[in-house]
Formats: structure tokens, C-alpha cells, sequence
RNA sequence: GGGCAAUUGGCGCAGUUGGUUAGCGCGUUUCCUUGACAUGGAAAAGGUCACAGGUUCGAAUCCUGUAUUGCCCACCA
């Protein structure tokens, strides 16, 4: 590693241009070798390198949501992570164990289909191999392919704790998932029964009802007619049945008609016969009818249909299935068994239209369910599942949302949290798998169900109820969420007290995307407060807050990244760019700080790949103006070989346990102290400005206005103000690389790569000391000064006066001019007095002239710039015709916008109600204005005389 | 059907508690290769802050309504 230039770059200067690829692996390589991830708890590793105790510092936790392992990188994780380790490297440099616990999901569904595509290829299907085969062969993908998503966020620079890796289907976290389930049935919250579920055709399993996305479909809207049975007098020989599904009425038992509908009242109790099928159906009343809707009459199908199998139940009906679990029709279906389901609906209609029962077909869209994952219509299908009670689970994690115990940034989203958690419906959690976490349910023979943590344990439970014949286990395996919302607790050895547990949990922060508040957040939060009370505090009390229980403190939901159209990114698309290339192309840094600049907290954003030169340009900007920097800093060293700058900065440079404010921003070098110049102060209130915003930002969660701060600074105040300024001022140097120093520290969490490659230049520490593991800054609020800012805004002022009267005259910056300021006030002549240099030099001024009462110049002479506080001349050599109708134009436009200005002033000046209800500041304001106004009024109004 | 956001110069966005000459980046135009940086510097043009009412001395900002767009939730066949 020693020989790779970036890692040493005192040894050769710097090169003009920022080229990330050389220097982010070594670093990476550098940081893991130093154990810079690696969180310890304290009783391990009492001291950490920078020779802070570990027993003293506070626990930071972040928990990975776990990306699936088939899963590649994309914007969206790359967001996500970036945030993260984000807030990992800032906790970290304040100071706290910070732990970044990573890992994978099994991913149930997703891999189990990748699997037994590429066993397709090859010609074969999971019964095929079996089931124990099936999951070795899955294993072995995993093993294989499993952990490119995380070799991934090593690229974005991500630092988790690798040492502590975890997968949900660990031994020990596989354990704690069958602990779960167990805990939860013996509880009466677990249950198996018969149920309407989400069924996909494709993936031959059920889902839960967040695994199925509602979309607005075209369909039709079929009326058949049943005739009436023993049909009397002027009785209508038919009722007519409105479906969106037609197929499914070969297994309808009943039709419906609301009690209060006069139309049907007197029919109910009769019986209708059902065309095709043959088979004589009860007309039924009940509430849940609509009137107004359709004929006001319902095809009951309590096998396909939740609110008819709703409705079957309150009326004791039969629940004839009529689907297998293809979605092609049974036996049940009589001469349509075999169909397709679609197939199915297209002949029932043709039978039923040969017979003339076809009312009339409209077209309707509704809402249709999809699967979320394969994309195919769902199939509502009764059959045998398990499902967890939700509501008693909801309860208490509502409430600590509610009363803010766990935050959600953005805020907004504790609405959605409520509206679901106030209308929660139970959970099915058992999935027609085989990879994942097989539910530990035995069956005997007998229909008795005996659940335990093993087979012996439920051969137990069968012997004590007396059962003693053969136990057959469930063939089906856990949702993967059943695993999921155990990851704050399970990766930490849940159900065991393990040192981890009770250091690291509660975690910190939830990063995460808005998209699964429901499959995981919430049921994290319900697992937390479930689980935890088993868990002594790490003092030995037991754990009773709710505080103590939650699995998190601040949820941080994410930006969704659309493309340039507003389209979500997705694969399906192709429209997401792939993070990697965007690193390869812009460097990492870049990358990670212009994702969070263009994440405002709560909104979409539009991302386009050449979006990522906002990020290259500033971490070229920046490592510019520490190469221009350091070669000061070499000049200065050079002429001051026994400074105390010398001193100073070897001091600054050298030890950590002299700052013991964190680093702030102090007065450093004695040259610095005597003769502080306004810009030394102005940039010292500046960076202490920032350095305070950037905090308030952060812990805010507020990280995009994080990214903005310190844009603003390093650009605005540091280099285009600050480092002209030092050119002028070689006594500044000492600050300026002090600042810079600084700037490192604001920037690294964002950017670490370039800061950590560019403190070691400027400090020359060794490579096992690093910027990661310092500290953070620490503002100094003393230094914030409000006047100076005033005082050297104004001289910003006079500056950009003089600029835009000389952009005006187009003349070059090699071209000086003989410049003249007046100042409306003594005080701000004294202070265009002390930045004199300053002033000469940013205006390109051969001679200038400052002074406070306003001596008219006139304008065929001098052109002019003004300001509220300040009028800028530039001695003219001649002005042509041409030039000055032109300027003369400009200055009636001016003119005109001010007169503009004026009138809306002292209109409100004038108006009675301003003046006495307005507070007296903002009179004052208006006050000034008018004078400003009036004064530069008169000066136009004369040169535009003179121009004339 | 319910709920939540958004609407600011050509494009993408800031604008904390109502008082600023309404900002920033990209793009456009002009000037500049001045010894950190052309991935740069200096300047310019460009907006009646979606619309209509209201509250207020004063509204981009608060309230009501409308329109458009997007998202989430929802078992009306």
C-alpha cells in the first residue's frame, strides 16, 4: 500500500485534477486494516485508538434493512446507504460506538424463483431434486452469489461492522424465527385456519395482503340472468346478478339481496337455478348489499370472494371451490374443469349468451389485485393458512409512534402509520415454499395440531395430549417478512441476552423507503415491544419502558429516485442508472454528495446520471483549493522558518488530546492573532456558521440541507471570497489552512474518500491515524459574529459594485481602472478603509479613491454602479456615441424600477394602518429604503441629463 | 371512495415561525486561459411564486375553494 501515490501524497505533489479511482480502494483497504468499522463493546476494548474510553461512549446504532441476496445495487439501496453511512461516520467522529450492523434477507419468494429459473434451463423443477436437495441447491447459489450486494457497498464506501454480518436464515437467527412463532402460538396470537387469501398462480403460494398492489383495470361488467324457480303469477322469470368475474359463479351457492330492498323483499327465502351448473341457489338477504349498485342483486361465491365468503358464513352457505391452485378449474367446475380461468370466463359467457341468459356486458374499470412481486392477477382462493392476530400487536406500537418515542423524518408519515395500525387486519404468514423458515407445526394424524421449537418438542406436547401415532410437519415455510421484523433484535442473538443485545438495542436510527412502513417498519415495531420484555437492561433491571423496548428511535424514510421523466426507477424500465458505472465515472464522493443534494427530506427526486457533476465539480473544487492550500502553507514555512505557525501547526496536526473541544475553530499563529484582518474574522464567523448549521442539520435529519451548507461555504465563502482574499494577505495562511483543516472534518461523513486523501496530505499523519476516527467540529458560537458578516458584506458589496460597472464597460480583468467609492456613512467608509487591499485588488483598481460624502462625478467621465449603502465610479477614457446612448438606456430602465420601488415604499409609508401597526424595525426598514431610493434617484436622473 | 403531497424564471429545486430588491444549480448570452481549479473565474438576461376568494398594515409563506400532477390506502359485486 506504501507505494501507491495516493495513499502518500507528500511525497509528490498533487495533481491538478481530483481522480478518485487511484486513492477509494487503497482507502477502503486502509480503513478496514485499521478496524475503523468495527464497533466494540466496551468491556472487550476498553480504549479505542484516538485514546478515547470506550466505557464512556454512547451507543449509535443502525441496523441494514437487509438486502435481499439476489439483489443487485441500485439507486435506490445506493440512497439509502449513503445516508447511513452518512450518519454512522458523523456519530462516529462525535465521538460514540458506533455500530453499523449488516446483513442479508433470504428473501423468500425472490430467490426461490431465481433458483428454479436457472434449474429450468437445465431442464429441471424443484420436485425434481426434492425438497432437501431444492434448499441445498439454494444454499449454494446463496453462498455463491449471496454477498454481491454488500461487495457492492464497499464501492460506496459504506463502513458497517462486517465482523458481524448476519442472514435471516442463519443457524442462530433461524433459531430465533421458529422462537418467534412458537412464543406467539403458545400466546393464542398465532392461528390456523380457513381463509379467503391472496392467491399468486405463479409463484403457487399465498400472500399477504401487502404482497398485493391494487390497480385500476379495464374490465367488463357481465349481467346474467338465474332464473326464478316456480316462478308465480306476475313474479319476473329472472333475476339478474352483475359480476366482473364470470367464471366464478360456477361455484355460487346463493344470490343476495339487500332486507330493505323492495324490489326483491318478498323473494327472498325462494330459490333460483344456476344456469350451467344446474343446481338450485337460495335467494338470500343481507345488509351487505348495495341497493343502488348493479340490479341490487349479489352472485354469492363464498370460495372466491372475501365478502361472499363473509356473507357464507353468516348465512351458513356451502363454500364450493372451483379453482385448483393453477387457477385452472376443478372438478368442482363440472364440464369446464381443465380451463384456464380465463379461458374459463370466455366460454361460461358464450354458454350463457347461447342460452340467452346474457343481460347486456358494459365495460367498468375497478380495481384489480396484482402480485407485487411476479405481476400476475391475484386469484382470491379459500384455503388452509396461518396468520398472526394483528390487533393486539398494533396497539402499543401505535402508541409509541403517537407520543413520539419513535420519530418519523418526515413527519407526515405517522399518518399513513396510524390509518393502518387503527385498520389492521390479521397477517397470513404462511407461504407454499420451501426456501425459508419452515413453519414448526406438527400434524397428527388425529387433525391435532402441536407446534415446538423441534419435533421432539412437539412429539412431547403429542404424548401429553395423549397422541402417540406418526407427526407430520407442514410443508410450508414463514413470509419473509416472519423474519424480517426481527432483525433489530435477532442480529444481535435474540432470544439470548447476548453482550451485543444489551449494549446495542435499542438502535438509533431507521433508514429506510416509505414503500415498507408496512411490511416492516411497523412489524419491527410490534416485534420490539413483543420480544423485548424478556431482556434485562444491561444494569440487570428488567426492561419494562416502553422506551427501552421499541427497536429504534428516528425512522428516516428515504427519497423515492425517479428518472428524468418522473418515471420510478425500476428494472423492468431500465431506466435506473447502474450506481457502480456512475462511481467509475464520477467517483464515489461524488456520488454520495449529489444524491444527498438532490434529496430534499420527503420528496421524489428526478435523477439523471449527469446530475453527478454537481459532485465531481465540488470534490474537484475542493481538492483544488487544498492543493493551492498546502502550496501556501509550503510558501509561509519557507519565510517563516521559526514561526510559532510552525509550532502551531505541528501542534494542530499532531495531537488529537490538544483539542479537547473537538477541533472548533480557534485563532491559531501568533501572526494571526495581532493582525486579524476583517476577511479573518468574517471567514472564522462563516465556518463556525456552518460548522453550527451542518450540526443542526444533521441531527435534524435534515441531510440535505447538510450537502447545501457546506456547497455554499467551501465554494462561496472559502474559495471565491476567502482564498482571493489570502493571495493578498500571506499573514492569513495559517488560518486558512486551519479552516481548511476543518472543512475536511464538516465534509467527512459526506465525502470520505477525498477529506480522509486530503487531511493526510495536509497533516502529513501516519496512515494508521485517521480523519474517520477523529473528531467532529465543534462549533465555537463565539465566533459567529453577526457585525462582521454586516462589515464584510458590505465590502462584498463594493466589490460586485465595481464589477458590474466595469462588466458594464466590458473591459478585460488585465485592464486596471482608477476607481472611486463613496460610502453613504463615516462607518462604512472606515470600513472600506481597512479592506482597502482587499478592495484594490478583487476591483481590479490601479488607484482608488474612498470616500464618504457623495462629490458628484459626472457621467460622461465615470461610469456608475450604486447600492444601498455604497456608489462605486470608474474613471471612463472616453466613451463613444454608441456607448452612450446604451448606458443611457440602462440607466432610464434603472431608473424606472426604482421609481417602481419608491412608489410601493411610500405608498405604505403614507398608509395610516402600516405606520401605526407595524412594528417599528420594519418602518425603519421602509424608512431607509426611501432615503436609498431618493438619493439614487437623483444621482441617474442627472447622468441620464448629462448622457443626453 | 378516502387520505397525503406537490404546483416558484427553459429545466431541476431552496425559501424554518407572514416584512428579503424572491434565491441556488443546470442551461443561455457576454467577457476572461490573472501563477488552486476551464470539472474554473467575473458579469448579464430570464419569475405579477398554478388559479380564485379570504385573513392581515403587509401573503410565495396562513385559511377556504378550484384545477393539474403524483403517491398511499380501500372487499361494492
Amino acid at each position: 500500500m506504501g507505494d501507491r501515490r495516493s495513499l502518500t501524497p507528500m511525497a509528490e505533489p498533487l495533481s491538478k485534477s481530483y481522480s478518485p479511482a487511484a486513492s477509494e480502494k487503497a482507502w477502503y483497504d486502509c480503513w478496514e486494516k485499521n478496524h475503523l468499522f468495527d464497533a466494540n463493546r466496551a468491556e472487550l476494548n476498553p480504549q479505542d485508538p484516538t485514546g478515547r474510553r470506550a466505557v464512556d461512549k454512547p451507543p449509535f446504532t443502525i441496523v441494514i434493512p437487509p438486502p435481499n441476496v439476489t439483489g443487485i445495487l441500485h439507486m435506490g439501496h445506493a440512497l439509502n446507504n449513503t445516508i447511513q453511512d452518512v450518519y454512522i461516520r458523523y456519530h462516529r467522529m462525535l465521538g460514540h460506538e458506533a455500530l453499523w450492523m449488516p446483513g442479508t434477507d433470504h428473501a423468500g419468494i425472490a430467490t426461490q424463483t431465481k433458483v428454479e429459473r436457472e434449474m429450468r434451463e437445465e431442464g429441471l423443477t424443484r420436485h425434481d431434486l426434492g425438497r432437501e436437495k431444492f434448499v441445498e441447491r439454494v444454499w449454494e447459489w446463496k453462498k455463491k452469489y449471496g454477498d454481491i450486494i454488500l461487495e457492492q457497498l464497499r464501492a460506496l464506501g459504506c463502513s458497517p461492522d462486517w465482523r458481524r454480518t448476519r442472514f435471516t436464515m442463519d443457524e442462530a437467527y433461524y433459531d430465533a424465527v421458529i422462537e418467534c412463532f412458537v412464543r406467539l402460538y403458545e400466546k393464542g396470537l398465532i392461528y390456523r385456519g380457513k381463509r379467503i387469501i391472496n392467491w399468486s398462480p405463479l409463484a403457487q403460494s399465498a400472500l399477504s395482503d401487502e404482497e398485493v398492489i391494487h390497480k385500476v383495470t379495464e374490465g367488463k361488467l357481465y349481467y346474467f340472468k338465474y332464473p326464478l324457480i316456480g316462478t308465480r303469477g306476475n313474479e319476473p322469470e329472472y333475476l339478474t346478478i352483475a359480476t366482473t368475474r364470470p367464471e366464478t359463479m360456477l361455484g355460487d351457492v346463493a344470490v343476495a339481496v339487500n332486507p330493505d330492498d323492495a324490489r326483491y323483499k318478498h323473494l327472498v327465502g325462494r330459490a333460483l337455478m344456476l344456469p350451467l351448473m344446474d343446481r338450485e341457489i337460495p335467494i338470500i338477504a343481507d345488509h351487505y348489499v348495495d341497493k343502488e349498485f348493479g340490479t341490487g342483486c349479489v352472485k354469492i361465491t363464498p370460495a372466491h370472494d372475501p365478502n361472499d365468503f363473509e356473507i357464507g358464513l353468516r348465512h351458513n352457505l356451502p363454500q364450493i371451490n372451483v379453482m385448483d391452485t393453477r387457477g385452472v378449474i376443478n372438478e368442482n367446475g363440472g364440464r369446464f374443469a381443465g380451463l384456464e380461468r380465463f379461458d374459463a370466463r370466455k366460454r361460461v359467457v358464450e354458454e350463457l349468451q347461447l342460452l340467452g341468459l346474457v343481460e347486456k356486458i358494459e365495460n367498468y374499470t375497478h380495481s384489480v389485485g396484482y402480485s407485487e412481486r411476479g405481476g400476475e392477477m391475484i386469484e382470491p382462493l379459500l384455503s388452509d393458512q396461518w396468520f398472526v392476530s394483528m390487533k393486539p400487536l398494533a396497539k402499543p406500537a401505535l402508541q409509541v409512534v403517537e407520543e413520539g418515542l419513535i420519530q418519523f423524518h418526515p413527519e407526515k408519515w405517522v399518518n399513513t402509520y396510524r390509518h393502518w395500525m387503527t385498520n389492521i387486519r390479521d397477517w397470513c404468514i404462511s407461504r407454499q415454499l420451501w426456501w425459508g423458515h419452515r413453519i414448526p407445526a406438527w400434524y397428527a394424524e388425529t387433525g391435532e395440531i402441536f407446534v415446538g421449537r423441534n419435533e421432539e418438542e412437539a412429539k412431547e406436547k403429542a404424548r401429553h395430549a395423549g397422541y402417540n401415532g406418526p407427526l407430520v410437519q407442514d410443508p410450508d415455510v414463514l413470509d419473509t417478512w416472519f423474519s424480517s421484523w426481527l432483525w433489530p433484535f435477532a442480529t444481535f442473538g435474540w432470544p439470548e441476552a447476548t453482550p451485543d443485545l444489551l449494549e446495542f438495542y435499542p438502535t438509533s436510527l431507521l433508514s429506510t423507503g416509505a414503500d415498507i412502513i408496512f411490511f416492516w417498519v411497523a412489524r419491527m415495531i410490534m416485534a420490539g415491544i413483543e420480544f423485548m420484555p424478556t431482556i434485562p437492561m444491561k444494569n440487570g433491571s428488567s426492561r419494562t419502558e416502553l422506551r427501552d423496548l421499541i427497536p429504534f428511535r428516528d425512522v428516516y424514510f428515504h427519497n423515492i429516485l425517479r428518472d428524468r421523466e418522473g418515471r420510478k426507477m425500476s428494472k423492468s424500465l431500465g431506466n435506473s442508472p447502474d450506481p457502480l458505472d456512475l462511481i467509475a465515472q464520477y467517483g464515489t464522493d461524488a456520488v454520495r454528495f449529489t444524491l444527498l443534494y438532490l434529496a430534499p427530506l420527503g420528496q421524489d427526486v428526478r435523477f439523471g446520471e449527469e446530475s453527478c457533476e454537481i459532485g465531481r465539480n465540488f470534490a474537484n473544487k475542493l481538492w483544488n483549493a487544498a492543493r493551492f492550500v498546502m502550496m501556501k502553507r509550503d510558501e509561509y514555512k519557507s519565510t517563516h522558518p521559526k514561526t510559532e505557525f510552525e509550532n502551531e501547526d505541528t501542534e494542530l496536526i499532531r495531537s488529537a488530546e490538544k483539542r479537547p473541544s473537538g477541533m472548533g475553530y480557534r485563532v491559531t499563529g501568533v501572526a494571526y492573532e495581532a493582525s486579524a484582518t476583517l476577511a479573518d474574522k468574517w471567514i472564522l464567523s462563516r465556518a463556525n456558521r456552518a460548522a453550527r448549521d451542518v450540526r443542526e442539520a444533521f441531527d435534524r435529519f435534515d441531510i440535505n440541507a447538510v450537502t447545501k451548507v457546506l456547497y455554499d461555504f467551501i465554494w462561496g465563502d472559502f474559495c471565491d471570497w476567502y482564498l482571493e482574499i489570502v493571495k493578498l494577505q500571506p499573514e492569513s495562511v495559517p488560518l486558512a489552512v486551519e479552516i481548511l483543516e476543518g472543512i475536511l472534518r464538516m465534509l467527512h461523513p459526506i465525502s470520505p474518500f477525498i477529506t480522509e486523501e486530503l487531511w493526510h496530505a495536509l497533516t502529513g499523519e501516519p496512515l494508521d491515524v485517521l480523519l474517520g476516527r477523529d473528531d467532529y467540529i465543534t462549533p465555537d458560537a463565539g465566533k459567529i459574529d453577526d457585525d462582521v458578516e454586516i462589515a464584510f458584506g458590505l465590502v462584498q458589496d463594493a466589490i460586485e459594485a465595481i464589477r458590474v460597472a466595469r462588466s458594464n464597460l466590458q473591459l478585460p480583468p488585465s485592464k486596471l481602472s482608477d476607481v472611486i467609492l463613496q460610502a453613504r456613512s463615516e462607518d462604512v467608509r472606515d470600513i472600506f478603509e481597512t479592506a482597502r487591499p482587499i478592495i484594490e485588488r478583487l476591483g481590479r483598481a490601479a488607484s482608488l479613491k474612498i470616500e464618504s460624502e457623495s462629490n458628484e462625478y459626472s457621467s460622461l467621465e465615470y461610469a456608475g454602479e450604486m447600492r444601498p449603502h455604497l456608489r462605486a465610479y470608474i474613471k471612463l477614457e472616453q466613451r463613444s456615441d454608441e456607448e452612450r446612448i446604451k448606458e443611457r438606456d440602462r440607466l432610464a430602465k434603472e431608473l424606472a424600477r426604482i421609481r417602481l420601488q419608491i412608489e410601493q415604499v411610500s405608498s405604505k409609508l403614507e398608509n395610516e394602518s402600516f405606520v401605526s401597526r407595524a412594528p417599528v424595525q420594519v418602518i425603519e426598514k421602509e424608512r431607509e429604503k426611501l432615503v436609498s431610493y431618493g438619493s439614487q434617484i437623483e444621482k441617474l436622473e442627472a447622468s441620464i441629463d448629462e448622457l443626453r
